[in-house]
DNA sequence: AGGTTGACCTGGACGC
DNA sequence: TGCGTCCAGGTCAACC
């Protein structure tokens, strides 16, 4: 599932092949998808240039100019970059044509919590609700925002107006590594424990950029802009291992469900 | 206002 | 083989 890691391996591809292509169509081929700004907008984006292509939270940015278009992946985006003329494959929601033949598409499969925003200058659409980015926020920033809170720690972490970027296998990591129990509530973990928290989900989100992300099987899982797949996945240490042996203690892993999530935890580590 | 829950959607895994 | 059923989860709206 795109989370930070994800979509920042995409941005930084798409910056690389894109920043500066002026764009030669645009084409939507299922208006739904649009979830902000409107047909007529989309199409004046044609001979504007990409000036810089970034992420926030989950979300890929375009820049042209002062407009943006965001691509929010959901459970299943995947921009596509290839030549144009090839045959169009199923869920292909939007096309961007640039000049000199490259093309950017968009496929979403599953379209939960997918779309894509157009922006005008200073229209903010779901950006707007988004607290600081999780793989740069300072500790003091991390405790502040979750001081007060009486939600279980997970969904804390998984509340994108808190902090903006952690989903659900990130945050699995993240609880293993600082040792608290996801279902622990925010308020009775001492600030200390938070800092440890903090420190854990700056360092799996940079180990998982590093790696290029994390594949989770099956075509709607993750690849980046190239289709080239993520090599986090094999560093999971517990999401997904549901049963068996947690690789610091040997207990067995157990599941549970926080805030409607599947959760993974190690029952003797995490307190 | 913060916390909690369910709807949305489809492909893949699994069982018979 | 082929059908049915279940599961995954990010976001938002609606509720408490």
């Amino acid at each position: 599932m795109p989370e930070l890691p994800e979509a920042e391996t995409i941005a930084r591809g798409l910056a690389t092949a894109l920043t500066g292509a002026a764009v030669s169509s645009v084409r939507l081929r299922r208006a739904d998808f649009l979830k902000t700004g409107s047909r007529a907008a989309l199409r004046r984006l044609t001979g504007r240039r990409v000036t810089s292509v970034g992420r926030r939270g989950k979300c890929v940015v375009m820049h042209f100019g002062r407009w943006r278009l965001v691509l929010q992946l959901g459970m299943s985006g995947r921009p596509c970059l290839g030549r144009a003329g090839r045959p169009i494959g199923p869920h292909t929601h939007l096309v961007v044509t640039f000049a000199g033949g490259r093309q950017l598409r968009y496929v979403n499969s599953r379209r939960i919590a997918a779309g894509v925003h157009l922006l005008s200058p200073g229209e903010d659409g779901p950006l707007g609700r988004l607290g600081p980015d999780a793989d740069g926020i300072t500790r003091a920033e991390f405790v502040g925002r979750l001081a007060g809170r009486t939600a279980p720690i997970k969904a804390a972490l998984l509340n994108q107006s808190i902090l903006a970027g952690v989903g659900n296998i990130y945050s699995d990591e993240a609880l293993f590594r600082a040792g608290i129990r996801p279902t622990r509530r925010v308020g009775r973990i001492s600030r200390q424990r938070l800092g440890k928290l903090h420190a854990a989900v700056r360092a799996v989100l940079a180990e998982a950029i590093a790696a290029g992300g994390s594949t989770v099987t099956g075509s709607s899982g993750f690849a980046g802009a190239n289709g080239e797949p993520g090599l986090f996945t094999g560093s999971h240490r517990v999401y997904g291992r549901y049963g068996q042996a947690c690789v610091r203690c040997g207990a067995t892993l157990r599941r549970t469900l926080v805030g409607g999530r599947t959760t993974t935890y190690c029952p003797r580590c995490q307190k």
